[in-house]
RNA sequence: GGCGUCGUGGCGGAGUGGUUACGCAGAGGUCUGCAAAACCUUUUAUGCCAGUUCAAUUCUGGUCGGCGCCUCCA
């Protein structure tokens, strides 16, 4: 069964699902207002390789990841321009185009990325009756209050509200770095209305029973989870900042309401840094997927980047090693480019493939997502599956195992496709040239077929190729 | 100030109380008509100081240092 790291603990467990063969995931998606870097990809990846470990695991994942399409305020200061209406200023936009376009483009990108598709991409500006709603129910139990900016959460009225961070709520008011609305209760309390400006028109504004305004941005999530996955979840994922603010907003919204857990494991991803800092684009260190290909690189030799450190810990993202990711990802590809090339189609290999799988592969991500550990598994036992696969006959198993490490890892080794029956045909010519001493023609037919992104390499059991 | 996390060889990055992680890069070599991203070998790795132990990179304490969050952030 499947161990994960949950939060709520801090230690590792085993996944109980709620229902027998489903599990409900709810993840934190992108707000939509720029172009995510590969860091918010990396985190995205993340989620994916525990989806396709459910699936791996005969359950079905029910998958939310939702869209923040509602602009949420740049600081907590009272200055109150939202991201999404700074991106429409930014590009002469109004704020729904903004949000569409963004919207899109990060859809695209999780096909990009062989990214599994969620049941649900919800977006909270489809949702802003529910979260009325919910800001009433909390009303009527008495945890709102009403300033002049906005209807608040009072977070001393929910007894756990630091339980889940471990937050020592008068020592981070010491420390804090913002200017608070005077009239807030508490440091920690925040926002679930934000009144519009008398004088000022949004792009992005609806009636409430409060008046003109936008919801704030802890409350879609509650609203959205609790629309399409329940009262309590399986697997509540999230990127590492989101446990002190967000994560804990949200537990008090929902728990506050329901009586019951929001969720049985919380799932952290951590971030990835760029000459030991973190991604951001006030230190102008943002790389987008589109920087990746113009330095040569594809977009899943990113994915096999992510897969090349766990997700807990902090990793280091350099050139260099999107350069040696996509050196390790050609050599699993002409691994996978072995299955045109074997000697016959039955199974006679002293290879034990199901083992392989087992072993190599479902055990180390069973094993809190180990994906570093399944690398290096499927590097040790490469050359002997290599070398078994020309000389030996094991192709349906093979086909098993490379499938498994698609489903697994989404890294897409079977998507190639066998080699032209022309190209086949020079291979036939150079060896009949070979076999003459007949070396000038034999090299040519090689360049010829290196021209077209072939290799070669003859063995004993005959020439192997491979693709550029 | 509070909370958290990490410190492994040229780079990235796992596991482990006593035996090779793994990948990339570098070096040497083998096979080959020549080649090959093929094969083999290889380069003072576990921040520092104590403690526990027959034995610590792995446990405990301390210390130094990095990073993250506490403000929107994956």
């Amino acid at each position: 069964m499947l161990r994960l790291h949950n939060t709520l603990t801090r230690k590792i467990e085993t996944l109980e699902p709620l229902k027998r063969s489903e599990v409900s995931v709810y993840t934190c998606g992108p707000t939509v207002y720029d172009y995510p870097h590969i860091g918010n990809w990396f985190t995205f990846v993340r989620y994916d390789l525990l989806i396709r470990l459910l699936k791996h695991m005969n359950l079905k994942p029910v998958w939310v990841l939702n869209i923040t399409d509602v602009g949420h305020l740049v600081s907590d200061a009272d200055e109150g321009d939202d991201k999404l209406q700074v991106g429409a200023k930014r590009e002469g936009k109004t704020a729904w185009e903004i949000a569409k376009y963004y919207s899109q483009y990060f859809l695209d990108g999780l096909d990009r990325l062989n990214i599994s598709k969620p049941t649900y991409t919800p977006k909270a500006t489809d949702h802003i009756g529910e979260q009325i709603d919910l800001i009433q129910r909390l009303e009527s139990a008495d945890y709102t209050y009403i300033i002049d900016d906005g209807v608040y959460y009072d977070t001393s009225k929910f007894s756990k509200y630091a339980d889940f961070a471990n937050l020592d709520v008068d020592e981070q008011q010491a420390g804090v770095r913002v200017e608070f609305n005077p009239q807030k209760k508490n440091s920690t309390d925040f926002a679930l209305w934000k009144f519009s400006k008398a004088s000022e028109k949004r792009d992005m504004e609806w009636e409430s029973p409060w008046g003109r305004g936008f919801p704030g941005w802890h409350i879609e999530c509650s609203a959205m989870l609790l629309k399409y996955l329940g009262k309590t979840i399986d697997i509540h994922c999230g990127g590492i900042e989101h446990i002190p603010v967000h994560h804990t907003n949200e537990i008090a919204q929902a728990e506050a309401l329901t009586g019951k857990p929001l969720a049985k494991i919380w799932m952290h991803t951590n971030h990835i840094s760029i000459d030991g800092q973190k991604i951001s684009k006030s230190l102008g260190n943002t790389i987008l997927l589109e920087d990746v290909e113009k330095r040569g690189f594809s977009i899943m030799a990113l994915r096999m980047l992510v897969l090349e450190s766990h997700y807990r810990t902090q990793s280091k993202f350099t050139w260099e090693n999107v350069k040696a990711a996509e050196t390790r990802l050609r050599s699993l590809y002409n691994l996978a480019e072995l299955r045109w090339q074997t000697v016959s189609d039955n199974d006679s290999g002293p290879i034990n493939y199901e083992e392989y799988i087992h072993l190599d592969i479902t055990k180390p991500l069973l094993d809190d997502l180990n994906t570093p550990k399944v690398l290096a598994n499927i590097s040790q036992h490469e050359s002997l599956i290599s070398e078994n696969l020309v000389t030996h006959k094991s192709k349906p198993s093979f086909l098993k195992y490379l499938s498994a490490i698609d489903d697994c890892l989404g890294l897409d080794l079977m998507k190639q496709h066998d080699i032209s029956l022309e190209q086949k045909d020079l291979i036939i010519k150079r060896n009949a040239a070979r076999v003459d001493n007949k070396w000038a023609a034999s090299d040519r037919l090689r360049d010829q077929l290196k021209e077209e992104g072939v290799g070669l390499r003859d063995t004993n059991y005959g020439s192997i190729w491979y693709r550029y």
